[in-house]
DNA sequence: TAAATATGGTGCATTTTTTGCATCGCAAGT
DNA sequence: ACTTGCGATGCAAAAAATGCACCATATTTA
């Protein structure tokens, strides 16, 4: 959208905190760049930015201005999938910020699913933890974010949750790897591999440690749950995860073994879908978060906790 | 602020119905606003008017689009508003829909009031039934309305109300003059003038009519309290109005009497200010409309019904 | 301490975009 | 059959945005 462009300079130049770096990003000059600032700047009567020497930040002004440019453009983006959306043909831009749990197994599925009936539509997927997912809502980068158990602020709508207990993941020869439970004492003999910037699982462990004074000997503190599943391989290790992030039993991870924590030791966690509140997605948007919240209640029925 | 110029040509379009029409409005050429528009419609890949012998029509698309600029433009003028409040100067516009009954005495005074304390705020007044408000607040065409004893649909938002009882006024020396209530059976003995197009009233008392059958004998149908208090003082008739429609008693009406009609005859109406469901308003009109809410609630304050 | 390297801002020539005029084709009203 | 009003288009003029070279200034580096 060609009336945008000015706004949208401004949207990177706060961003970028430079008018010269910007105008890289966005190949042009930074003359032109700096010259539509002080155009807008005058016809607004006040500043948006602060001039620093190091370039150049958003003063109040600012900050309102460009909290409206975001919400603007997203905006247009919601009309213009509306208006794709009324000759048949779905097209659009989803932007999803997805934990580390939902993006390996579960994500990739839906959005395959989803393109199968709508391929005009394309995917934008962040790697967030809780506190960028909810910046990334507020900014206006995503549309909606899945966020694995965390106190959300009371700008962000809760569209949909499910519990999902703590799991307990080892090799399939591994000696607890046939009971149907497990109680956090019968991992003390274990080395074990923790979740590291996965908040969720390890506070919802750490409560259960606390309580029940069970310290467990952490060998590897790790992000990638891959590497936690090609680890338990050659070591008869333990490793923590939550149903969403494996695939059928019998299938991306066949060469695992899960089982759940025992729930007096481990509460369940919730997986919420959230948007911005009060923020219409685009006709896009709002069918794949459909599809999520229906995939999720349907594979994770409501517990009876 | 220039980059809306399109949007804003655009909406003239839509309003216009005839892009030469608009063009004269706007003060340009219709061949220039015409390409502006074939410009944008190529962007977005629909065309948003659809080209009929006696000029353009909005399509689906334009509809969409057109609420979309309408809903911009105002969000603009709220964070401009804002903007201007920081630096101390509170600018800005305020557009009211106003019925009939506020128009003459109310308003004038609050406005007056608001603008001594923030003489930089202009004003603008429309004089609108009921129906019209509604439409203009869904327009955005005006900030807040003032809706007297209507059914409101579920996009307007009441943000205050207040009873006002249904009066008889007549002229100082009228034999009913001296009464503290009036029965609609007092009153058949006399000629009524009876407001015309203000449904508020006209519908409160045909209620009372129908279940009393009591039949009053309308002489004059205006819409002019002006034209009604002047009537009285000539003929010993009565006419209908609100309180609030009445500068105190002793001053702009002081040659007339109003009377409060016995309530088992006549239900007090409901007089709304409202404003369009989930806009957020410009620093100024939501100053403005804290200080009518302020004003009613004070000046009328909660009956006991 | 002095040179080097960033930053935003400005004058001027150039390119791109927008506008206005004259005109066409079309359809409805007279 | 004619007029009138509508939107669309080719072309030249006007206006706006851009890029280049350069300035002033503050911070970092040698």
């Amino acid at each position: 959208m060609r009336y945008l462009t000015t706004l949208k300079y401004i949207n990177v130049v706060a961003k970028e905190g430079s008018i010269r770096k910007a105008a890289d990003r966005l190949a042009i000059t930074s003359t032109a760049l700096n010259r539509r600032i002080l155009a807008i700047e005058d016809e607004i009567g006040h500043p948006l930015f602060e001039r620093i020497p190091s370039g150049v930040r958003l003063n109040t002004a600012g900050e309102l201005f460009v909290q409206h440019i975001r919400s603007q453009m997203s905006d247009v983006n919601r009309v213009l999938s509306q208006i794709s959306d009324l000759s048949g043909v779905r097209r659009g831009h989803i932007s999803v910020s997805s934990s580390e749990q939902t993006i390996s197994v579960f994500l990739p599925k839906q959005i395959a699913r989803y393109r199968k009936r709508h391929p005009g539509v394309t995917f934008e997927i962040w790697r967030h933890n809780s506190q960028k997912a909810v910046d990334s809502l507020i900014n206006h980068d995503t549309d909606m974010a899945i966020i694995f158990d965390s106190l959300l602020p009371s700008d962000i709508q809760i569209v949909a949750t499910v519990t999902q207990v703590v799991q307990i993941i080892m090799a399939p020869d591994h000696p607890l790897a046939n009971e149907t439970s497990l109680r956090l004492q019968d991992c003390l003999a274990w080395p074990v591999l923790m979740p590291k910037e996965n908040e969720g699982i390890k506070t919802l462990l750490n409560v259960g440690q606390v309580q029940k004074a069970t310290p467990l000997q952490t060998i590897i503190e790790a992000d990638s749950f891959d590497m936690m599943a090609n680890y338990l391989i050659y070591e008869n290790a333990l490793g923590f995860q939550i149903p969403i992030s494996m695939g059928r039993q019998d299938r991306t991870h066949s060469n695992l073994k899960a089982i759940p924590i025992d729930r007096r030791d481990c509460a369940p966690g919730l997986l919420h879908i959230t948007q911005l509140k009060g923020r219409v997605l685009s006709v896009a948007a709002a069918k794949f978060q459909e599809q999520l919240v229906q995939s999720l209640n349907h594979a994770f029925p409501e517990d009876t906790r």
